[in-house]
DNA sequence: CCCACTACTTGACACAATGGAAAGTACTCA
DNA sequence: TGAGTACTTTCCATTGTGTCAAGTAGTGGG
């Protein structure tokens, strides 16, 4: 049986779908995983300085032609807590799946 | 796949430990909810009024000994709704178990 | 060089959600 | 009648989340 802790900063829907999205890649846009989710620039900014503060979420500049935009990525300590969050999630409901 | 439609009714923590542990049963007690939750009766009783109102979850009052106990289950609406709501989670974590 | 534009970031503010503490309700038993 | 059980409701403080507007930093055009 994995691991698992209920992490309420990952847990909040928006977090929890920006946590989903970036441990499916190496990296994304700030503006892909706004697009994504739906939400406004600033909405997205503030959660994402949330999963910053936390250590969970790096972030990087990147020069273009028309300024620069930002690359996220999950760090270490993040892949592991959102891991440890989904292992949380599935014990929790899987006894659903096993009805008395 | 599976239909799937995020609840954020259901998704926060105590109500979400409130769906799993009734959609794992015929119906449960307030008690024994509350004991598993680890939480102070008000809180319980509030997350279970919002579960009620939305006909998620259903309770009935039985006669005991030393007064009366009430019985939790979740209703056909509300089984449906926290199904959809984990084959959405699913949905949305099972991405990071295929890495490009 | 200044202005517009892109791409966020931050601050002010409003409002909904959550929780603890304590009082209230309903019923039973001694 | 008074105590005890099992919630329920109210009051209040705190936290979370979102909108909107203003701020910042870098780039390209006139």
């Amino acid at each position: 049986m994995p691991k698992g802790k209920f992490d309420e900063l990952i847990h909040a829907p928006n977090r929890l779908k920006i946590c989903a999205l970036l441990a499916a890649v190496k990296e994304s846009e700030f503006r892909v995983i706004r697009e994504e989710l739906d939400v406004s620039d600033s909405v997205l900014s503030k959660q994402i300085k949330l999963l910053e503060e936390a250590n969970y979420v790096q972030s990087r500049k990147v020069n273009v032609i028309t300024g620069k935009v930002t690359w996220l990525s999950l760090t270490k300590t993040g892949r592991k807590a959102f891991s440890e969050h989904i292992n949380e999630l599935q014990r929790i409901t899987e006894l659903s799946k096993n009805p008395l």
